[in-house]
RNA sequence: GGUCCGGUAGUUCAGUUGGUUAGAACGCCAGCCUGUCACGUUGGAGGUCGAGGGUUCGAGUCCCUUCCGGAUCGCCA
């Protein structure tokens, strides 16, 4: 049976023994890290989440008895001990432990809580990330996601203090909602009261902030836990954090823009001491995609796109030729002396990469060092063509172009972009010590859903577009721009935002142009639109991907590692099982019937 | 839904052209050890090679199906 403390409290932490304890008791109490035992000379190593401390026992200090328990602790134990600080002299100083220059000498140990063997040592992060997140409580004692965890108590502290200091109000809001229908796959919670029915978990708590606004609360923001019942990445997951804030009484982007700036700038000022530059680098969501291939450019490293359409033009190849002719481009980047680190393999690879993007691809042209043509396409074009295009690239015996040309512009910037990642990732060309922050801005108001076949808001159908595009409302909604911007940093978004439309007739045409009709404007947007009759403030806003940032000051590229109890990729808890089955009772109760999936299947 | 990668002791991995009893390290168990700190040392236990089927005299290895995990495209206003 364990021991219990009988009144006995914890004097210090572990990590926090130094020289200033020696020759004072103290009473600690952790896990029990690592026994070495010499025989008639233990040591035991106990860790809280403060760190580690060198515990002694030895015949001189202690009974037979009191060896003969320390002999019997196992990894994991959670002990209480209680002895005296000792200076270490000499060679038993561990410099590399930060209370690696005291000891405690124990005369009393108390079990508190005996261990099983654990499936994985702990400290040991090269486990199976699905046996880690089965064991996650044993998992987080590690101590890399214990900092994680305890650097986001910090980050959270240092958002909450400069919000406030700026004046911002806290204000949580519903997660038991209304179902909208833009955007992500809701989560869905019956209700049981009314038969049939159905709240959804907020994706965002969009709708609400702005009705603070109207409200009068200038100045909202909130750590608002979101839902998307989307697929997983490894910065994705279904549950998430945002950082949400609203503003009345704007009207120009910049002034969210650089009140942002400076919650960041505070944000890693306090987190890692770093002074920031700003104002940030702003470059337009044209500009990312023509330079970039993506609306969240990694700005680390160069390679940018080249458009060699008007260089090829007329090259004889017909690829090229058709790529342009039917409304496409030709791109190109430049992977400087990427020749020498280039074998057939990693082309073929390179293929298989671009693939998934639905264009062909890409070919590569390369003269190597000894004056070798090495292509997959240079042969079939003119060689005025040719010297055109190294003319345009400002190409270098020893360099790659990869070229990719299709028919479909925003495709093939888009696989070209990624490409100019994936190269960028596998040779290390990206500079870790830069952060690449920059907003993008001037996003399109609207984007094509081939999908549904109609106009969707490419961020939210509350946004603001441009008032000099307006015009276009009528003529060519597809090319208006939006007073939306994003966030990036890492080449990854870590939030967004936009001023909001708070005009009534604005806000009417933006329904009308994405197709909505009157009925489904009053059932999904009903409370809202009418809110607008009641006098709304110019206002906008934004929100930061809270995990991502922490991703970032973690120095991570997993998500997992910045969240204490992740999901996994398929959605699920391996750890808690969730979701499971429930009782009959409770499926009635909330009046849904659940259909066996071979059923279903063969229904349809 | 598509593409790619992976699954061998508790854990991390190795395992040759298909060939004898499937190995190592760590962990675990039992001894010895008074200055360890990745303690050392002696001995020991531990395997449905993800599952099913096939080819073969013979399969961890080759083929097919399937399950599971990860990365990614679609998707994520």
């Amino acid at each position: 049976m364990a021991e219990f403390l009988t009144g006995k409290r914890r004097t210090c932490m572990c990590g926090e023994v130094d020289v200033s304890y020696v020759g004072k008791e103290v009473t600690l109490m952790g896990w029990v890290n690592r026994r070495r035992d010499l025989g008639s000379l233990i040591f035991i190593q106990l860790r809280d989440r403060t760190g580690l401390v060198q515990v002694i026992l030895d015949t001189e200090n202690s009974s037979a008895e009191l060896l003969e328990k320390a002999s019997s602790l196992k990894m994991e134990y959670v002990v209480m001990v209680k002895g005296v600080v000792r200076k270490r002299v000499g060679d038993n100083v561990n410099v590399n432990m930060r209370t690696g220059e005291i000891e405690v000498v124990v005369d009393e140990v108390r079990i508190l809580s005996k261990a099983d063997t654990p499936p994985f040592v702990i400290g040991d992060a090269t486990a199976g990330e699905l046996l880690r997140l089965k064991y996650r409580y044993l998992d987080l004692r590690r101590e890399s996601l214990q900092k994680n965890l305890f650097l986001r108590s910090k980050a959270t502290q240092s958002i909450r203090n400069y919000l406030s200091g700026n004046g911002f109000l806290e204000i949580e809001t519903p997660f038991l909602g209304k179902s909208t229908p833009e955007g992500a796959r809701d989560y869905l919670v019956p209700s049981r009261i009314h038969a049939g029915k159905f709240y959804a978990l907020p994706q965002s708590p969009q709708l609400y902030k702005q009705l603070l606004m109207i409200a009068g609360y200038d100045r909202y923001f909130q750590f608002a836990r979101c839902f998307r019942d989307e697929d997983l990445r490894a910065n994705r997951q279904p549950e998430f954090t945002q950082v949400d804030l609203e503003m009345s009484f704007i009207e120009s982007e910049d002034d969210i823009l650089s009140i942002m700036e400076g919650l960041i700038v505070n944000l890693f000022k306090d987190c890692w001491g770093k002074d920031l530059a700003r104002p940030f680098r702003r470059m337009t969501y044209e500009t990312a995609m023509e330079l970039y291939g993506s609306d969240k450019p990694d700005i680390r490293f160069g390679m940018e796109i080249i458009d060699i359409s008007q260089a090829v033009a007329g090259s004889g190849f017909l690829p090229f030729e058709n790529a342009v002719k039917e409304g496409g481009t030709v791109r190109a980047i430049k992977f400087e002396g990427g020749e020498a680190h280039f074998g057939r393999k990693d082309f073929d690879r390179l293929a298989d990469f671009v693939k998934t993007y639905e264009v062909k691809g890409p070919m590569w042209y390369a003269v190597n060092d000894k004056g070798e043509l090495k292509t997959s396409f240079a042969k079939k074009m003119t060689e005025e063509s040719v010297s055109r295009m190294c003319e345009k690239t400002a190409y270098r015996a020893g360099d790659i172009l990869f070229v990719i040309a299709d028919n479909d512009t925003e495709r093939t910037l888009q696989a070209i972009g990624a490409l100019r990642r994936y190269l960028g990732d596998k040779f290390e060309l990206i500079d870790k010590n830069e952060l690449g922050i920059t907003w993008v801005t001037d996003f399109p108001l609207f984007e094509y859903s081939r999908e549904e076949n109609r106009l969707v808001a490419k961020h939210h159908p509350f946004t603001s577009p441009k008032i000099e595009d307006l015009p276009l409302f009528d003529t060519a909604p597809e090319k208006m721009h939006a007073n939306a911007y994003d966030l990036v940093m890492c080449g990854d978004e870590m939030g967004g935002g936009s001023i909001r439309i708070h005009d009534k007739e604005i806000q009417r045409k933006m329904f009308e142009t994405l197709g909505l009709s009157e009925e489904q404007i009053a059932d999904k947007f009903g409370f809202f639109v009418n809110a607008f009759n009641y006098g709304t403030p110019p206002h906008g806003g934004l929100a930061f991907g809270f995990d991502r940032l922490m991703m970032v000051l973690c120095n991570t590229d997993n998500i997992k590692d910045v969240i204490a109890f992740p999901k996994m990729q398929n959605a699920s808890c391996v750890m808690s099982q969730a979701p499971s089955e429930v009782d009959d009772k409770q499926i009635d109760e909330l009046h849904i019937k659940i259909v066996e999936k071979e059923k279903a299947d063969e229904a349809e």
